[in-house]
Parts: C-alpha cells; structure tokens; sequence
RNA sequence: GUCCCCAUCGUCUAGUUGGCCUAGGACACCGCCCUUUCACGGCGGCGACAGGGGUUCGAAUCCCCUUGGGGACGCCA
C-alpha cells in the first residue's frame, strides 16, 4: 500500500515550532516509504483565515524544505462537497438540524459546569425531526451513537478507548451553512486517499469523533499518530512569551533550516545517543513507531549548538551571502573591506548564529563609534601607548598586507619592549575593533586593513592622551 | 469541574521482551588543558529513575494509589 500523509495548517497565524515538527514528521514518513504528502490549507474559519498567513505559512515551509507533492488544497474551494455530504448525512438520518441559540448554548454550558459535570450538548434537538423553515436560523449536527465505544490503536500512544457518551452531537454546518473542522478533516482525509495521519497531542480527544464520522461515511480509517505536544522551557504551552513561536522568527535570527529541522526531529524521537542527523539520514532512521509519549521543553541552548555545528560544516558561499544579506540590511556597505568568504571562515566557529555573525564582524566595514567601556578601561592604558606607538611604525612600513606581514611587526615590537604577547595584542584588539573578543591578532588586523588599522591606532592614542589628561 | 493522557539529570533523551544500570549520551553549568582575547577542540566534574505500596530470587522497566504536569470539553482548527 503506498502511503499519503498530510500537514493541514489553518492560516490564521504564523507557521509555528511545533506545526513545523508535525509537518517534518508527516514528511519524513512519507519520504521513509516512497508516499506523498498532502498540504491542505484548513481555511473554513473565515473570520480568522488570511491569505498572509497561508503566504508566510508556505513561506516556512520552503525554507524548511519541505515540500509537499498534492495541493496546497483549500478547503473554501471544497465547500461544494462538503455540502454535498452534509445533506447525504441529513438523508440517512445520520445528521439533524439543530435550533438551539448560542445564548441557550452558552447558558448550558455554564449550567453544566456548574453543576460540575463536562459540558456538552444536551440533545435538544436531537430526535425533533424537523427541517428548517425558510429563513429560519439552524446549524446541522452529526448524530453520534449514544452508547458504545470507539476503539484505535495510535501508533504511539497505543490502543485509546472512549465512549461514546463522553461525546455530544458536533456541529458540522454553521448557522450560515459553511462546514466545521470535525467533518471537512474527515471528508478531506478520505478523499484526498489519507492513509496515515499524524498531528499534534491536541487533537487526540477528537479522534473518536471523526472515527464516528468515517463510520457514518462508510470510509475505511486511516492510522492515527499523536505526537506530543512542544512546551516551552518552563514547561507551560509553548506561547509567544516564551521567545520566538514563529519558524520565520528563526530564520532572522540566523538559524540554519538543516539546525532547526535537527533539532525539532529530536524532540520526542530518537535513535539512540545520535544528536547529528542530515535530511538523509532523518529520511533513512525516522520512524513513527519510537515517538515518546511524553511532551517535550524547547530549548534554545541546544537550537543554538546544533545550529553552530551545522554553521561550522556550511559552505563559504552560502556563509558569505547569508551575511553579506544582513549587513546590508543594516545598511552596511562592504565593498571596501575584506573580502567577505575570508571574513565567513574566521568567524565560523565564534558565531552561533547567522546574526550573531553579522553582527561582530561590523567593525571590518564601518568604524565603530565607541570603545567597550570595560575593554577600554582595562586595556587602553597608558602603559600601551608606547607599544602602540612601535607596533604603529613597523604596521606603518609594511609593504605586503597580510596575516605573516602583520604578525612580523608585532613580534619586532614585542622584542623591542621586551614585552609578552598579552601585553599589546590586547590593547591593539580593541584599538582597532572595539572590543577585547576577535579572532587572533594577525588575522584581525589583516581583514581590518592597513589604512584603518593606522587610523585607528591613532585613535586609540589620542583616547589614551584624553584618559591620562582627565586623570 | 468532567473526561483523556503523560512522568529517567535543569533540558532533550538511551534504557525496547524485568537482571550486562554502582542508570549511558547530548545541551547547559563548573573546573582543568590548549591559548595574545573570544571561540573551537580535548579532558574531568556536578546532576535523574516524582512519592508510596505491591508482584518477583531480582524493577527505571509490570500492577495499584498519591502527587505533579499536559490536553480536550466552541456555530476555532
């Protein structure tokens, strides 16, 4: 039996971590056995459905990688045959109108909790029997079965069983006839040949709700996975105040898609103490069958070690132009500076992420506008100006600019003051950066260039003279 | 509140048919080494079977209770 999953995300916000792990799931299970992936965009909501967020949606997947092969199918474009069962159910009797107001809904449930049993509908209109006048307001329900039990066995969380008076009568048809969630997945998943589907924890409870519906279609039944749910560090639902939510919020933030995916694959699945795992190997390991049961913590520390590893093992191209795109964006020109793949390479081990990168390498196109205040108080001394001085003469004569040329002229200088390394690689350090944290001297003062190697020197100088002034 | 589910270091997890577990790995943290700074890398340390009962020669692994956490209970999906 080929195999056809899903990812069905309702666009009404952004494509969030734990959508975004549903989805590699439902991917990595398709592509482990040569099946499709369906991306189906649940958009019945209209109030809250925006073609935005169906944008930014798509957007993430792509930069993710994960591409579907059917769709993406809206279900507004499907409401013809959502209608067309409707009324098929309504015929067998398998469904009902319904002429309850919300304000008697909602008077009920408040009732019912009260009373402290679970709120559900009491059945009002159940056995009516009538149809709509014209004009009159109703909604269409399914008729459950009033007794008996729905039986799975979820491929993670084992065999579920429920009765079926813990469930009440959905609503499968608006007030203004559109369709409802529980009965266009169910239509949609039979359709479009579903044969596993794969969401979030969340959706547990209504499974043996739609497993009525499959029934009352006469559908055979897909095989469920539930994975658990993603919680934030303090292990609360995983909310915006818990830092980024969004997939998109990582890409700025510098995060490579290959970390990302690494990361959310390892959370609730594992194979044994592996922590690396390329696309191809996730494709080959992956498998439904070993998810945890239990939910799991995002955490950022170990998004960030992966996503330095993986910046590690990146090609200088790609490093290049990922960084060259956010300096720019700062507005940041790099054309007079070093050349960029150098720049990458140095850095690629002292970045954690993409703008992280960014960010420390600005000193080597556009001059910084003040010194750390705790790097220049412990370094730009007076005790430096005269290495500084002697260091700036040797730079000065150097015909031939590069990593060697520059380490010469700080070795000459540390033998003419007799002088350990420490005692000027610091002080130049932050002369000609800022700050007391770059890659090693020579290298440094190769990318910043002659011209504002000098300069800057000068500078630190003249700050130095001020500093001895004041005191 | 009602129903369902879950439970190994701070976090992600290994532990699949109970014995090889004085519970392993990774992130984080701490220390040491490397070192001109920052990183990288190497080495080491701290650190968990939620609690209580059973079953068994033997339990992290099976059962029950308690506790804690999560989810569902919409004319949202």
């Amino acid at each position: 039996m080929s195999i056809t999953t899903r990812f069905p995300p309702s666009p009404t916000g952004y494509l969030h971590i734990g959508g975004a792990r549903t989805a590699l799931f439902n991917w990595l299970f398709a592509r482990k056995h040569g099946g499709e992936m369906v991306l189906r965009i649940e958009d019945t909501d209209r109030e809250r459905s925006t073609q935005q967020a169906v944008d930014v949606i798509l957007e993430g997947m792509k930069w993710l990688g994960l591409t579907w092969n059917q769709g993406p199918f809206y279900q507004t474009e499907r409401f013809d045959r959502y209608d067309e069962v409707i009324r098929q159910l309504l015929d067998e009797g398998k469904a009902y109108y319904c002429f309850c107001s919300k304000e008697r809904l909602d008077q009920l449930r408040e009732s019912q909790r009260e009373a402290k049993i679970k709120p559900r509908y009491d059945g009002c209109c159940r056995d009516l029997n009538r149809k709509p006048e014209v004009g009159e307001p109703a909604v269409v329900r399914f008729r459950n079965p009033a007794d008996g039990e729905v039986v799975f066995d979820d491929v993670v969380r084992g065999r579920v069983v429920i009765s079926n008076q813990e469930m009440d009568d959905l609503i499968i048809a608006r007030t203004d006839g559109t369709p409802t969630y529980n009965l266009t997945v169910v239509v949609d998943d039979v359709d479009m040949g579903i044969t596993h589907v794969i969401r979030g924890d969340d959706h547990t409870n209504n499974t043996p709700r739609q497993i009525n519906i499959f029934k009352a279609l006469n559908a055979p039944l897909p095989v469920f996975a539930h994975v658990p749910m993603i919680l934030g560090g303090d292990g609360q639902r995983l909310s915006k105040r818990h830092g980024a939510v969004s997939v998109l919020a990582y890409r700025d933030m510098g995060i490579l898609p290959e970390a990302l995916l690494n990361y959310l694959v390892r959370l609730g699945w594992s194979n044994g103490d592996q922590e690396i795992f390329d696309i191809d190997e996730m494709i080959e390991l992956f498998d439904i069958e070993n998810i945890n049961k239990a939910a799991s913590a995002f955490d950022m520390d170990k998004l960030l070690w992966l996503n330095q590893h993986y910046i590690k093992l990146a090609a200088t191209d790609r490093l290049s132009t990922e960084v060259a795109a956010r300096l720019k964006k700062r507005n940041i020109s790099i054309c007079p500076g070093p050349a960029m793949s150098k720049v990458v390479d140095v850095m690629r081990d002292r970045a954690n992420t993409l703008e992280e990168m960014a960010e420390k390498v600005v000193y080597l196109y556009e001059d910084f506008a003040d010194y750390d205040a705790g790097a220049a108080k412990k370094h730009l001394r007076p005790v430096a100006g005269p290495l500084l001085q002697t260091v700036r003469g040797h730079l000065e004569g150097i015909d031939s600019w590069n990593q060697n040329s520059v380490q010469q002229a700080v070795d000459a200088t540390l033998a003419e003051h007799d002088a350990g390394m420490g005692k000027l690689a610091q002080p130049l350090r932050v002369a000609v950066s800022g700050t007391a944290a770059t890659p090693s001297i020579d290298l440094t003062l190769e990318l910043v260039g002659k011209e504002r190697t000098l300069e800057r020197i000068d500078r630190a100088l003249r700050w130095i003279d001020a500093r001895a002034q004041a005191a």
